[in-house]
RNA sequence: GCGGGCGUGGCGGAACUGGUAGACGCAGCGGACUCAAAAUCCGCCGUCCUUACGGAUAUGUCGGUUCGAGUCCGACCGCCCGCACCA
């Protein structure tokens, strides 16, 4: 057994007796028979209720991987079934075809990003077909093409209008070499990822998406959202971050204080601890700083520092607390005779709050490490239940939980959260330069949505830049603004920038002389809103039909959503943000939540392999098992390789398996069985040689007993069974078919998988018994082995079609209903009960079901086992779960 | 550090709202068929004691609630994921 077992397969001949199933005779002719009936093809005005289900579009990178055979066997699953229920079902899929893979093979390869992508996506195309989904292609789209951008482009300047667009000043990573701006993940320890070059920090005027404006209803939307992973919603809470707290101006000590400064605004969720506060500590960004370092070199060569430090999450986690004194000093607000130091620190972000924040060193563990540098005054103001106040003392650790204000004057004996209100309430009637010294402010980690990229390969922001004019949004019928074809890659930067006319152009507005922007939109933009177009793809006047696209007879929210998890927060995030801005410039109706069900399922992986030459690939060796021990040696010499982690599938580590090799050895349905078996969707599933061909085992032995049913079974009628082995037959298939569909709708796959072996192993035998000349039983074994099939179909589709044609079933299965269980089959007359003494199980009780309560009791009390377990005591209580058990307490 | 999740046979994993722990698959072992092998079919398969019948023990560890705990509660150990100076 070796992991190419492909070669051995391919081989193969169909020359034994018994006619084995040829997944590549059949596959593509199942798939053509679909394809003619345009099964899939979906009409947004056919009357039955709408389900629509989606899978995470792919990047066209060149071709699909096991990750994606995964996710879209699992949509694939839903979808038949969904149709099988009787549901108008839409399962539509397209291509996030704009992105920096295709600009690097048009500088490596020299080819055109263009050309580069749709040759891709032909063949990740063919590959998908191959796998049976059951697909409308017919609404297949792309996101690089004109006619998906233009409506893009259109929504940019709808939601420009609408005040959702802005375009102002940012910070940027900024890679000198490449010249362009870079995202935070492709900053590696302060230098840019692919040239190397240090980063530098640069304002740069951007386009934003507004999103903060929208932070709470985000968060509220969450709550909504009952059918996600309770996971996807904590993180995307914790990524709003909310918090409650005060906006606190502190006046400037006179004799201090810069000329023109007077006053320092901090933000804080803690003013309740406002009388442990022993210093102010500002960004380096600050004004104040600003205007503190000039002519104060100490300060000044301070501030430089923090700016030359690194950005990387490695070096902020180790970075120490530290600071420089302005001299500045502030007055407490509720003692004018105290006064504070103001330090400039590196550990205060400008761009959260106000930039300055006051420490408090006995309850925040920051401003302790601080506090105890620079030999600040560390004073509890909030004590722990049971703690003596006047020995209460901080150390290392700062005190953040509950607790009783103390040392805090009118606070006193107060709790933080009555405290904060007490606070709140004064200042905010205390005047201070003519204002309330302080007001409640709710304030929020999201960040506005920076989407401008110094790119070629993506959407082309529809601005044009006059000098008389400024930003002017290109007119309507000049949309869409096409990205030019003839660009060269061969210097760093934006080539947009670089083409010699596309940027040059007139004002729409004063029909002067004019630049194009030349930034492109984050290619998530792209994908936050392609399950809308899919409502009505080809729709060139609009990017949605208000008729279709959402309420009364529209398709969204997307019922099941499925996808990976590490889309957590940015793209589900994004699209959330998205519908909500299409419904306010009215390009939705009602929704806002654009996913009703989120399911993220794991990863693939596999072993690792390492020879002496680095990693090797599982297709170049051969595992043997010696004495229980499993060896793995290359295929071409026999060299021993030793046998590593198991990890997601990555082309570095070589741990792939190609899913046109398993496709082409196995066929598609071997594939999509596996992926659904064993391995609970949402957790990682272990691909393995030894798997794959269970599940191919699997099915060649339901063709068996497809084959060994259709001289037996061809001409009878499918029928419950009402009495001796058809009983038993039909029950155990009603059972299983009810508990199937379950399964289904819970995205339960390997359970569903589970039941389908035991359904397999139950129906083997009889239709080996009817066979054997027991043709009672006969229609209920054929009701059973239609059950089966209708239940394979929507994981092994191609498989499921050929059973039926042989068995003699009209038209295909992909078109027949799913099957409906009797209920009362469900009931048995009599029931099996365990039997436990003390807790302890020592034997069954086979009764009636409706046997009450003393019959039971009765019927325990007679039974050999029950009296031994006593040794003769007598019971003090019985307990009696209806259908359940039964429990004698001694 | 904060937040979330998970620990069940040799392995992947079942076990509904507390009610027979180990469904189903993989691997392994034994047998049938075969000249032989593959394929297939039948049987066994947590651990310990016992020839067997049977018994004891067992869901990371310790304790609790309960007639009864993989499931609930508390403490601890271990692993995984996410966030990370957010005031």
């Amino acid at each position: 057994m070796h992991a190419a077992a492909s070669s051995m397969l391919l081989e193969e001949k169909p020359v034994m007796a018994t006619e084995r199933y040829n997944p590549r005779a059949s596959e593509p002719k199942w798939q053509k028979a679909w394809d003619a009936e345009k099964l899939f093809e979906t009409k947004n005005d056919d009357p039955q209720p709408k389900y629509y289900v989606l899978e995470m579009f792919p990047y066209p990178s060149g071709r699909i991987h096991m990750g994606h055979v995964r996710n879209y066997t699992m949509g694939d699953v839903v979808a038949r079934y969904k149709r099988a229920r009787g549901f108008n079902v839409l399962h539509p899929m397209g291509w996030d075809a704009f992105g920096l893979p295709a600009e690097n093979a048009a500088r490596d390869n020299k080819v055109n990003p263009r050309d580069w992508t749709y040759a891709n996506i032909e063949t990740m195309k063919g590959q998908l077909r191959t796998m049976g989904l059951s697909l409308d292609w017919s609404r297949e789209l792309a996101t690089c093409d004109p006619s998906y951008y233009r409506h893009q482009q259109k929504m940019f300047l709808d939601f420009w209008k609408s005040g959702l667009v802005e375009r102002r000043a940012a910070k940027v990573n900024w890679d000198p070499v490449d010249m362009t701006v870079l995202a935070n993940e492709q900053v590696i320890d302060g230098k840019g990822w692919r040239s190397g070059a240090p980063v530098e920090q640069r304002d740069l005027t951007q386009w934003f998406f507004k999103i903060t404006s929208m932070s709470q209803d985000l968060l509220d939307g969450l709550d909504t959202l009952d059918r996600w992973p309770e996971k996807v919603r904590i993180m995307q809470q914790n990524w709003i971050g909310r918090s409650e707290g005060l906006l606190l101006r502190w006046k400037l000590d006179a004799a201090t204080a810069p000329a023109g400064e007077t006053e320092l605004e901090v933000y804080t969720t803690r003013p309740d601890t406002i009388f442990g506060a022993s210093f102010m500590a500002v960004s380096a960004d600050h004004p104040l700083a600003k205007k503190a370092a000039e002519g104060n070199p100490r300060i000044a060569a301070f501030i430089d520092e923090v700016h030359h430090m690194g950005t990387s999450v490695a070096t902020l986690e180790t970075a120490e607390k530290k600071g420089v004194d302005t001299g500045i000093r502030v007055v407490h607000p509720f003692d004018p005779e105290w006064t504070l130091p103001v330090y400039v620190a590196n550990f205060v972000l400008m761009d959260y709050g106000t930039g300055a924040v006051f420490g408090c060193p006995a309850h925040d563990q920051r401003d302790l490490d601080f506090a105890n540098k620079y030999g600040l005054p560390v004073r509890p103001v909030v004590k722990p239940e049971g703690v003596d106040a006047a020995s209460f003392r901080i150390a290392d650790e700062a005190y953040s939980d509950d607790g009783t204000m103390i040392n805090s004057g009118f606070l006193d004996g107060m709790s933080p959260a009555d405290a904060f209100n007490e606070v709140a309430k004064r200042l905010e009637g205390t005047d201070l330069g003519g204002r309330p010294q302080a007001k409640r402010k709710v304030q929020f980690r999201l960040r506005d949505w920076l989407i401008s990229r110094q790119r070629y390969w993506g959407c082309p922001i529809p601005v044009i830049h006059c000098d008389a004019c400024g930003a002017v949004p290109v007119p309507q019928d000049q949309l869409p603004v096409e990205l030019p074809t003839d660009v060269t890659f061969d210097k760093p930067g934006n080539p947009l920038d670089h083409h010699p006319t596309w940027k040059h152009t007139t004002c729409p507005n004063c029909g002067g002389a004019a630049r194009r922007d030349t930034d492109t939109m984050d290619t998530f933009v792209d994908s936050s809103w392609y399950f809308a177009r899919f409502t009505d793809p080809k729709n060139e006047k609009a990017p949605t039909d208000l008729a279709y696209v959402d309420g009364k007879n529209g398709w969204l929210p997307v019922h099941q959503y499925i996808g990976g998890i590490e889309h957590a927060i940015l793209h589900l995030l994004y699209s959330r943000f998205f519908t909500r801005a299409m419904k306010a410039t009215g390009h939705v109706n009602v929704v806002e939540e654009p996913f009703e069900g989120l399911f993220t399922q794991g990863m693939v992986v596999h072993e690792t392999y390492k020879g002496p030459q680095g990693w090797v690939s599982p297709a170049e060796l051969r595992i043997e098992e010696v004495d229980g021990q499993r060896r793995a040696s290359l295929l071409s010499d026999g060299t021993p390789v030793s046998i590593g982690s198991i990890e997601k599938m990555s082309k570095s580590k070589k741990n792939v398996v190609d899913p046109d090799d398993i496709i082409a050895s196995y066929g598609a349905d071997t594939a999509r069985w596996f992926m659904l078996s064993d391995s609970p969707p949402e957790r990682d599933v272990i691909w393995t040689e030894a798997g794959v061909e269970g599940a191919h085992r699997f099915v060649q032995r339901v063709w068996r007993l497809v084959s060994d049913a259709v001289p037996v079974l061809s001409g009878v009628a499918p029928e419950t069974g009402t009495e001796g082995d058809a009983l038993a037959v039909s029950r155990g298939a009603h059972k299983i078919l009810k508990a199937v569909g379950e399964d289904i709708e819970r995205l339960h796959f390997n359970r569903a998988v589970a039941r389908l072996y035991e359904l397999t192993n139950l129906l083997s035998p009889q239709v080996a018994a009817v066979g054997e000349g027991k043709s009672e039983r006969a229609p209920a074994v054929r009701e059973g082995l239609e059950f089966l099939i209708a239940m394979l179909a929507p994981m092994m589709p191609h498989l499921a079609e050929e059973c039926w044609h042989a068995i003699g079933g009209e038209g295909l299965v992909a078109a027949r209903p799913w099957p409906d269980f009797d209920p009362a089959l469900l009931v048995d007359n009599e029931v099996v009960l365990p039997v436990q003494v003390n807790g302890k199980k020592r034997g069954d009780l086979t009764i009636a079901r409706d046997a009450d309560q003393a019959a039971v009791e009765q019927a325990v009390m007679g039974l050999d086992f029950v009296q031994k377990a006593l040794e003769g005591k007598t019971p003090r209580k019985i307990i009696v779960v209806p259908q359940r058990i039964v429990n004698v307490v001694a």
